[in-house]
RNA sequence: GGGUGGUUAGCUCAGUUGGUCUAGAGCGUCUGGUUUACACCCAGAAGGUCACUGGUUCGACUCCAGUACCACCCACCA
């Protein structure tokens, strides 16, 4: 016999063994069914697994699961992502607790990218396992890397093809540096924080100018100010003066620009267009001189005069100031100016803008030639890859679940500015760009420089020895290219001499499963990851990677506050999670009552609450078990399909048709994406109607065909939300031929087992019991006193024969029922001519109560009743409604003036 | 500054095109209970003018407008 609690450690990592071993998890690339891809949002490599991996891999293997057991040959492709900057770091903050002080410059490029690769090899088998912990039914054999050769190859390909096609281009631009992880970062990875700083204004020849950074002003030589600005009309654009300035008097030039605010402070501004956005853009647009006046790893230059050069900008700026003050150039200090600082999002390193020779892609230029979701399809008509972007959910061929990220979508893209794609990091794809010295030329910057697939080692113009370039591309350009790169056949990678497209053609994966169904990931990295994955996969496949979008919240403290790892108290970890409540429980507690791209709260209760859930479950089937025994049934012999016999109860006949409803509405909830609904009506079911009422109902006279049907129904629904308990049951109950659950095909929802009236019958039953129930808790009986009660069902009557049912359950109630039988029969019989039963039981109801609920229940029917004459005598309704509307209208108009006659009748036989 | 959401029981949240919802669940609280699975249980109770103000409608938690507060995202205000 089985324990009285389900133990999920003994029981989970047998169950997942069993499956991965079965080779279920690997769909067949050979058959003809309709395919159901997913490709897993590759965690880092060398990370660890936590509650953002948890929910999406619970929510990506519900999926999966789902239509494996629809039929469909189901593909989710595991994977591990190369993390650039953050492995890089962790590998050289080790290699430093190790005792190398430099290891980027002692090891050398070769050396260093060895260790990382190595690094990563070792421990990249921790975040396997715990992937596995969560359940996941991902085919391990069809595993990827972001760093395997196969990828580097599909990197170069679409660099290559989008050097080609002007796209990516080399230019002299302000990008986000970061002095401390040497590495400039995307504009999405910059964080803005606000801090509170003093805020210093200065006297700049006739001008006053504030900043809160005096230690970038060395080279300020350009005052500007608004155009339409009235306090500064007698100077004009272009206007020199002579002032006194850090270190000495200098040429400055009035310039006039509308990004100045004429509200702000004084009006004008002084700029410094190497290290700051707007004053870069400003001094393109005049065509101004700037230099560079901090270093790259935060120090100040030689342009800052001797007395400064060399010192890093912290303590540099309290001296600067210093000299202003002596030179009486201060003209007041305000402090507590509230500005943001702009940070780098990882690593958390503050951002110093610099200018740099960058690679870009230009998502403004107009050359793609996008026709629609399917490969081939080409329009007459180039697009930019904003367009693209744009088109692809407008046209519906992506769709986005919730639908509200749509909006911020495409507000993202309104705004979106070429993405800088070249990273001064060593580990990742190294951009494929060979520079021969020889052949360079000073006055075209493309000359010498050659883009190659293949690792070009001599120029092919001359012959000399050339240099790749030095820099990585951004982690997420490769990653951009996940849901295809995946499935390219590896062998075809090594042939050369295929394109792109022949790759794609010939590789069996990619034909049979691309574009993925469902890419279902984080909201946070909607324009990080999903929204580049749409702009790389439409341009380099003329195919969208996916045709669902779902985007879920963030998990949250119970307090609402992020999850981090600095905070134990209130950071929930699933690994310690799994082994305490199991990972069905953990899965159950991240989906139900969650809605998509709404941010949620874990804790502990409500964890253990689903744990509780699931040993319901548990021991609802020992009971069945149990009853099976106890009839001397073998529940193995016992067929998967019910039918109905002579001898099938009102119960069974009930539970049996809302069974098929719970199948029709799982079904419908699950094609819908509508994953909480379908958790919570299983939920309910199980526990609400499936023990509560059926179980109960089934002592005594329990049929165990019914009870192993329903069960293994119910183990069938709820595998894809729970598969490790709901397969370990299965074991105990599965029709001895029949394969694993997670190979068991959907349950159909049968026709002939649905029997509405059967439902209604018992749910009078349990109107019965229920007022019963309510009755004896309000009321204060006295054993004594013997009184007729009243009990309502707003059910409807019961069939003559059930007669029985109604007795039995008074008995399972422990109602004495007067020692006079004929009297019980007579309330039995009264009950079945109409709603009502008197039955003599020791308690009353009041009539009053009845009366005052049935009144206003007419009064609400008859107002519904009134809109809905209204409404068909509505001539604009009439003649614009479809036909079906009004039809349901017309069926809403019969079915109330039923319900109202019956309220009628009701109230009349209560006066 | 721009945008997007949220505001429903003590707490955490559902509520799919406006009407069979007399607004639900879980947790918590209280009362009673060891009845042929389960105390990780059973039966029941209390608890909500669905943020506020208007509007549309026969009818609004649901649609519209405005207000307040909260959260998040984006942004070059020195």
């Amino acid at each position: 016999m089985l324990p009285k609690a389900y133990d999920p450690q003994g029981t989970e990592d047998r169950i997942y063994s069993m499956w991965e071993e079965s080779g279920a998890f690997t769909p067949s690339t050979e058959s003809d069914k309709e395919t159901f891809t997913i490709s897993m949002p590759p965690p880092n490599a060398t990370g660890q697994l936590h509650l953002g991996h948890a929910v999406m891999l619970a929510l990506e293997d519900i999926f999966i699961r789902y239509e494996r057991m629809k039929g469909k040959e189901a593909l989710w492709v595991p994977g591990t992502d190369h993390a650039a900057i953050a492995t890089e770091n962790v590998v050289i903050a080790r290699l430093q607790k190790e005792g190398m002080a430099h290891p980027r410059e002692e090891l050398g490029r070769e050396e260093l990218l060895k260790r990382i690769a190595a690094f990563v090899e070792t421990s990249r088998d921790t975040i396997r396992s715990q992937v596995r912990k969560m359940g996941s039914s991902c085919d391990w054999s069809r595993e990827a890397y972001t760093m395997d050769p196969t990828l580097n190859r599909c990197v170069n390909e679409v660099f290559v093809q989008m050097y080609n096609d002007g796209l990516i281009y080399r230019g002299n631009r302000i990008v986000n540096w970061d002095p401390n992880l040497q590495t400039n970062v995307s504009d999405d990875e910059v964080e803005h924080v606000n801090r509170k700083d003093p805020f210093y204004w200065f006297q700049y020849g006739p001008f006053q100018i504030g900043t809160v950074r005096p230690e970038t002003k060395f080279g300020d030589k350009y005052v500007v100010m608004h155009p339409d600005d009235e306090r500064y009309r007698e100077y004009k654009h272009g206007d020199t003066f002579e002032c006194e300035w850090i270190n000495g008097p200098i040429t400055a030039t009035v310039i006039k620009d509308a990004a100045v605010d004429p509200a702000f402070g004084s009006g004008c501004m002084t700029i410094t267009p190497w290290h700051d956005h707007t004053d870069f853009e400003i001094a393109q647009r005049h065509k101004l001189d700037y230099g560079q006046i901090i270093d790259f790893e935060g120090k100040l230059l030689s342009v800052a005069g001797e007395e400064f050069a060399g010192l890093p900008i912290e303590e540099a700026r309290p001296k600067v100031l210093e000299k202003l003050e002596k030179k009486g150039l201060v003209v007041r200090v305000e402090d507590n100016y509230e500005h943001a600082v702009a940070i780098n999002s990882r690593g958390k390193g503050k951002i110093e803008p610099q200018v740099r020779l960058q690679w870009f892609i230009d998502v403004n230029k107009k050359v793609v030639p996008w026709g629609g979701k399917r490969f081939g399809v080409l329009s007459p008509k180039k697009m930019s890859l904003k367009e693209v972007m744009q088109t692809v959910v407008n046209t519906g061929d992506i769709k986005i679940i919730p639908e509200k990220f749509n909006k911020i979508y495409f507000h993202w893209i309104d705004n979106l500015r070429d993405w800088c794609i070249s990273r001064q990091i060593w580990w990742g794809h190294r951009v494929p760009v060979f520079y021969c010295t020889k052949c360079g030329d000073s006055s075209s910057p493309e000359s010498g420089q050659y883009v190659s697939v293949q690792l070009l080692p001599t120029c092919p113009h001359c012959g000399e020895f050339v240099e790749q370039d030095s820099d990585t591309l951004d982690t997420w350009f490769s990653s951009a290219l996940w849901t295809w790169s995946t499935l390219v056949d590896k062998s075809l990678t090594e042939d050369y001499s295929l394109s792109l497209k022949d790759i794609l053609e010939k590789s069996p994966d990619y034909q049979r499963f691309h574009p993925t169904q469902v890419m279902e990931t984080g909201y946070d990295i909607l324009f990080f990851w999903v929204a580049r994955m749409i702009l790389m996969t439409t341009y380099a496949t003329g195919n969208i990677p996916f045709e669902t979008v779902y985007l879920h919240g963030l998990i949250r403290t119970r307090e609402g506050k992020k999850m981090s790892k600095s905070d134990p108290e209130t950071c929930i970890d699933p690994l310690e999670i799994i082994p305490k409540y199991g990972a069905d429980a953990l899965r159950l507690s991240m989906i139900l009552g969650q809605s998509p791209g709404n941010d949620s709260r874990l804790y502990d209760e409500k964890i253990a609450g689903y744990r509780n859930f699931i040993n319901k479950l548990w021991n609802a089937s020992r009971f069945v078990f149990m009853q099976c025994e106890e009839a001397k049934v073998d529940l193995h012999t016992i067929a998967i399909s019910y039918q109905l016999s002579a001898d099938s109860s009102l119960a069974d006949r009930a539970l049996l048709s809302a069974l098929q409803d719970l199948i029709r509405d799982v079904t419908e909830g699950m094609e819908a994406y509508r994953l909480s609904d379908v958790g919570e009506r299983l939920y309910s079911f199980t526990w609400d109607y499936f023990c509560d009422w059926y179980l109960e109902l089934s002592k005594g006279d329990a049929n165990p065909a019914v009870l192993v049907h329903a069960l293994r129904t119910l183990l069938l629904l709820l595998h894809p939300y729970c598969p490790f308990v709901t397969e370990a049951l299965w074991e105990h109950c599965k029709p001895q031929e029949a394969p694993m659950l997670l190979t068991m095909p959907w349950p159909e929802v049968d026709a002939k087992l649905h029997d509405q009236e059967a439902f209604n019958q018992l749910q009078v039953v349990i109107d019965v019991i229920s007022s019963i129930r309510v009755m004896r808790a309000e009321q204060d009986l006295e054993p004594a006193k013997k009184v007729n009660v009243v009990i309502h069902s707003k059910h409807g009557s019961l069939l003559e024969n059930e007669r029985e049912h109604i007795i039995r359950l008074a008995r399972l109630e422990n109602l004495t029922i007067d020692g006079n039988p004929q009297q019980h029969e007579n309330a039995a019989s009264t009950f079945l001519q109409g709603t009502e039963v008197h039955m003599p039981l020791e308690g009353l109801v009041d009539k009053e109560k009845v009366r005052a609920k049935l009144i206003k229940e007419q009064a609400s029917l008859s107002q519904f009743l009134t809109g809905i004459q209204a409404k068909l005598n509505n001539k604009t309704f009439l003649s614009s409604a479809p036909a079906e509307v009004v039809q349901g209208e017309q069926e809403k108009l019969t079915s109330t003036q039923e319900k109202l006659a019956k309220i009628q009748e009701r109230l009349q036989s209560l006066a």
